[in-house]
DNA sequence: GTTTTATATAGTAAAACTACTATATTCAAA
DNA sequence: TTTGAATATAGTAGTTTTACTATATAAAAC
């Protein structure tokens, strides 16, 4: 029901595009749930999430070029952490509907998806 | 809170990143919002959205691909409409997220995010 | 001082996306 | 049966992403 009263900005559809899009890659969900428990250097995630070290830098500096994590730096470490609850309301709705799948709620099977909506 | 108890499942993160990095376009998003008015044709999106006619019809493409949207043909024209719930959901997380910031409940700022988290 | 450790950066080839133009296809209409 | 309308497809040049390898930096530890 937030169809007509909360109409999306023009403004905001650019904003959402790019968290959207930036969100968009396995690595990065994985990188952002894991941030989820509290910032992290990037060894702890490289060892943890099993990704080669490049690739974690190369992802946390996406996600901070779109503002989606900060870091701090301390001596020769970096602690990253999500740049704002935005994200993790993103998160929280993917695992809602995670949920939902899970327990049949919804039907995710596609191919076999059906959906009649409101057809006038 | 969403975090320990329902862990994003590897299987749902290969599908989330699918889905999340479709809808990371601004027309996609847009054609998106407008189908949950109800299903559309090529012809009401191209021409409401002011997107052309090939535009629409290749991120329609991809978003069917995708299994966001589905369509029905009729003769010579095609009814689109949104695939699942999901994407519904996930919008209008958006819409939420758009509603808080425009509130001022939520910085988007950025830049200037402040974000300490629970550091232990 | 020299060697690790922890990260960022450079460089790069392959794949995917974008935005367009041109064209084919299929019904509907005259 | 020719025209027009509604869409899909093909083709393509330019831009981003991806995934790696190699390397530079800077602080720590010896």
């Amino acid at each position: 029901m937030t169809t007509d009263q909360t109409k999306i900005s023009p403004e905001f559809i650019q904003n959402a595009a790019r968290i959207l899009k930036t969100l968009g890659h396995p690595d990065r969900i994985k990188i952002v749930e894991y941030l989820e428990n509290g910032e992290k250097t990037v060894g702890q995630i490289h060892r943890d999430l099993e990704l080669q070290q490049p690739i974690v830098s190369q992802h946390l500096k996406m996600m901070h070029d779109r503002d989606i994590v900060i870091f701090r730096q301390e001596g020769t470490r970096y602690f990253y952490s999500l740049a704002n609850n935005f994200i993790i309301k993103i998160l929280n709705c993917m695992s809602d509907v995670q949920g939902k799948l899970n327990s049949g709620e919804w039907d995710f099977d596609f191919s076999t998806t059906s959906n009649q909506k409101e057809i006038a």
